[in-house]
DNA sequence: TGACAGTATTTGCAATATCAAATAGTGTAC
DNA sequence: GTACACTATTTGATATTGCAAATACTGTCA
């Protein structure tokens, strides 16, 4: 086995990067808005859908979870007044988490300091002719995953 | 709140996306070689040190876990036979995780592996000059983070 | 209509992660 | 040389997730 580094390995760096970026997004949002990025996605979710609610296996399938997860993630934005569930109404199998009002304000908090940190780091360490190659080139990655 | 979808938002889901696309990766190496991308980071961790040993303080640096962590990743990789602890002469606090000669074996098949994936992956989906600068875009992303 | 295969959600269990505290050793300052 | 602040690692308690099984409901087929 050599030494030397091969692009693959490389690219799994990189990956493992972004991930590591993910997670300092992360730090950055709890403290200025006291709740994950995954809690953000949920409420970011919601509050794109129609009538500010979705079924639990809708959620499961637009975020990075099982459905047993969401049942528990959405227990827990429950628990902290965020969303509520209610049964549906066409399918009585079903549910609905849906935006609270105290859940669109934190979201809108939420929201206001991810954009900045974001744009912030991608402004500093990316030119606007960089960002523009790197998004189109990520979105083409993202496409070919789903 | 509007409901347009802002570029922060896009970018967030870029980086979800490759999340994804790393446990995609993770799902064929524990197919194809029986561990996971975790694992398969720490034996290539150990496999370019020199004498193919770190500390386990060095190891948490290097990989995106805290050092309890590594403590016990190290138990599951220990246990598995593919490394082993060895304490440090120069400082008695500290351990060596050594790569045995079962885990070189291991990696190597997995490496193997892993690279036809990634080369797959990107050759099918990206052309050389889209690698390159993808490549390089994310070199920068992820020397910015660090 | 009523048996039954399929779907939506939740729950129990096991795995893996973090944070904080415990343990053990180092090195400097007096 | 010994007190003490610092560092390396592990351990205990807790949190989050996935998988498989349990529960509840739907819809079709005979």
């Amino acid at each position: 086995m050599t030494k030397k580094v091969t692009a693959a390995q490389a690219w799994e760096q990189s990956l493992i990067g972004v991930s590591k970026l993910l997670s300092k997004f992360d730090a950055e949002m709890q403290k200025e808005a006291g709740i994950s990025v995954i809690w953000y996605d949920v409420l970011l979710h919601l509050n794109y859908a129609l009538e500010k609610k979705m079924r639990m296996q809708a959620l499961s399938d637009s975020l990075l979870l099982t459905r047993s997860g969401v049942t528990r993630l959405v227990d827990r934005i429950e628990k902290a007044g965020l969303v509520r569930r209610e049964p549906a109404a066409e399918d009585r199998r079903g549910y609905y988490a849906i935006l609270t009002a105290e859940g669109e304000d934190v979201l809108e908090r939420a929201q206001q300091a991810h954009q900045r940190d974001i744009r912030q780091y991608f402004g500093v360490h990316f030119d606007a002719e960089e960002r523009r190659a790197l998004f189109d080139l990520m979105s083409k990655l993202v496409g070919a995953v789903a």
